[in-house]
RNA sequence: GGCCAAGUAGUUCAGUCGGUUAGAACGCCGGCCUGUCACGCCGGAGGUCGAGGGUUCAAGUCCCUUCUUGGUCGCCA
């Protein structure tokens, strides 16, 4: 019954006529031309093969078969009489003998059709994610998805780095995001959590002299998701390596990502070749008002503080004001108004605009603002007619950050500013070590407490003796970034025990703290530790790019909806009460939902 | 948690100023069709217009509440 497959659904050619196969698949559709004649199409995860159905008897067994069910055909390869160019099996079809239904689809109505599941509605795509998948064009993301990782593997396996997986059950971490919790059964009140990433069990790998280690780890956060980030669990390229600068970082990786980017991305060898350009954190918020730039996009910030100060214009009094000038500005009214609503929608901060037109005038939005101070404008902002100016106004972060949308945004305008179809890879550097809070008011870690800071002991001494700002401290640490996509975030490793506690002081943070948050690796760096640095980038956001799909969810195989949700399996669930017993859980409060 | 958008047939959508029996395409069912390949042609079934309340002679359409989904901000060391 059943037979097995002697061919699968996308090898037959030419050549095979004549022989007798059996080939096994999907009944995708069914196109009847007469009462007897109908051509069906079987498809397999190696394609399409066509049957063709010429008998009363053959007739009859297809008519009773749903499509989407799974059979076995039996038959003998023959030239098409009317061939098909644009299918690799076009040339044949298979006349079968024998068809036995395999695996029966119970439905006649599926919840959508399969090749045409991506205009489906997310919900139900997700649920009937089995069914989605069958379409080779979702599939095929899948696929790539299988092959960069194999290649990553193969090119950091070829630069001298381990393989080493790392526990799923650890302890849960003070810093950073949400954990996911697992209550231990053998220890009542007590807990273990799911790595938010490898970091600490990737450090301690290095004091123990692994020297080059990486792997595709699974990383776990309890944090809402966005388009292009994925809720609960996501996988990154996890690397480390002893006695290493910054440099040998970006250097493995420029070597390992670029081949990736050209042999699986959408462009070809578009891709920015290694050295990347390095930008300072602070030059990038200042030129792009983000720290993830899409240098596709040639437009560049300006300031326009001084400029705007005596224009009179409210919002400008007392502001900063950072403007994008675009030459060559061809969008309409509607066009402009949409993108100023657009901006304020991700911003929540107004954004203002004028143009040059064809004679030089300066006209539209604030423009008759701007006016009595002509010459000024148009020589500090270098305009030509047809120049477009768009000016955010704020406190210094928010006015980068408006204008930084505002840049994006007028980006995605003007084909023109912008070559889409290329891979623009940058390293954004010089983060700053401190911050001060927003409600703290006080200092606080502005992103990584592992990074080594720029100048080690010294320069934490002299910032405490009051002799530099401790916002002026920078930060080892490093971003790669392509299209304005963060893709992966790094750092030297503050691998000294007493640089550690001094950088936790500045945050009012003592020994006793280091050594409560970080017992394994404060421990083990007291242990003689190597110099080390690292860096991990996003599988996920990386393949994104490699695809072009906009949206994460089209790269991983089982994804979980906006809150965190897996509509086909039903998670999270409800468990027993046995279970919770013997877990020492009580629910309390008003769980309905 | 805030804000924005959407929710109408199995699916994707249209539905004008509030006015007769809510439409189309695809899918499904039936019939016809001997070379289709997004097969074609004819016919048919299929709707709690997300839910609840309100305004009105009359609500898919207007108002309020609520739910769901997507986006976005917060968050993501």
């Amino acid at each position: 019954m059943n037979q097995s497959r002697t061919h699968n659904c996308g090898e037959l050619r030419l050549s095979d006529a004549g022989k007798k196969v059996t080939l096994a698949g999907w009944m995708e559709n069914v196109r009847a031309v007469s009462a007897s004649l109908a051509f069906v199409v079987l498809r397999d995860f190696y394609g399409t093969t066509q049957l063709v159905v010429e008998s009363e008897e053959m007739m009859s067994a297809i008519r009773s078969i749903n499509k989407e069910s799974t059979i076995s055909v039996t038959g003998t390869v023959r030239e098409r009489a009317s061939k098909n160019p644009r299918l690799p099996t076009g040339e044949i079809e298979v006349v079968p003998e024998q068809i036995a239904v395999t695996g029966r689809c119970r439905y006649n109505e599926l919840p959508f059709e399969i090749n045409r599941s991506r205009e489906a509605d997310e919900a139900t795509r997700l649920k009937y994610r089995f069914l989605d998948l069958r379409n080779p064009a979702v599939k095929k993301n899948i696929i790539l998805r299988c092959q960069v990782v194999a290649e990553i593997r193969r090119l950091m396996t070829e630069h001298g780095f381990l393989e080493i997986t790392t526990p799923i059950l650890t302890a849960s971490s003070p810093e950073g995001a949400r954990d996911y919790l697992v209550p231990a059964r053998k220890h009542p009140g007590k807990f273990y959590a799911l790595p938010q990433a490898p970091q600490q069990f990737k450090q301690l790998l290095m004091a123990s002299g692994f020297d080059r280690y990486f792997q595709i780890a699974p990383c776990f956060r309890d944090e809402d998701a966005r388009g292009d980030r994925t809720p609960g669990e996501f996988y990154q390229l996890d690397m480390e390596m002893s006695f290493a600068t910054q440099e040998d970082v970006l250097g493995v990786l420029e070597e390992v990502l670029v081949p990736v980017f050209e042999k699986f991305g959408l462009y070809g060898d578009r891709v920015t070749p290694a050295p990347f350009p390095r930008i300072p954190f602070r030059e990038a918020m200042e030129k792009y008002g983000t720290d993830k730039p899409d240098l596709r996009i040639d437009l560049v910030i300006q300031d326009a503080t001084a400029l705007m100060q005596s224009t009179g214009f409210a919002p400008f009094e007392g502001s900063v004001v950072k403007a994008v000038v675009v030459s060559g500005f061809e969008a309409t009214r509607k066009q402009i108004d949409k993108l100023c609503a657009d901006v304020e929608v991700q911003t929540a901060q107004k954004s203002y605009w004028f143009r040059m037109d064809e004679n030089g005038e300066l006209v539209g939005g604030i423009s008759k603002f701007v006016q009595p101070i002509r010459e000024q404008v148009v020589e500090s902002l270098g305009l030509q007619p047809g120049c477009f100016v768009g000016l955010a106004a704020g406190k210094l972060a928010v006015a980068q950050k408006t204008a930084g949308v505002l840049r994006t945004k007028l980006g995605a305008l003007c084909p023109a500013h912008m070559d889409r179809e290329q891979y623009r890879l940058c390293w954004i550097v010089d983060f700053p070590m401190y911050e001060i809070g927003e409600e703290s008011g006080e200092l606080e870690f502005c992103h990584n407490p592992f990074s080594m800071p720029a100048g080690g002991l010294e320069v934490l001494e002299k910032a405490e003796r009051g002799e530099i700002d401790p916002l002026e401290i920078m930060a080892n640490q490093y971003d790669l970034v392509c299209n304005g996509y963060e893709s992966a975030s790094g750092a030297v490793r503050n691998h000294d025990p007493d640089v550690m506690i001094k950088a936790f002081e500045m945050v009012r943070l003592g020994e006793d703290d280091v050594k409560k948050k970080f017992p394994a690796m404060y421990n083990a760096f007291c242990y003689g530790a190597p110099p080390h640095a690292g860096c991990a980038p996003g599988i996920d956001r990386i393949v994104m790019l490699l695809t072009g799909e906009e949206s994460i969810r089209e790269v991983i195989t089982f994804p979980m909806n906006q809150k965190a949700q897996d509509l086909m399996m039903g998670a999270p669930s409800e468990v027993t009460p046995k279970q919770l017993d013997e877990l020492h859980i009580a629910i309390v409060g008003d769980v309905e939902e």
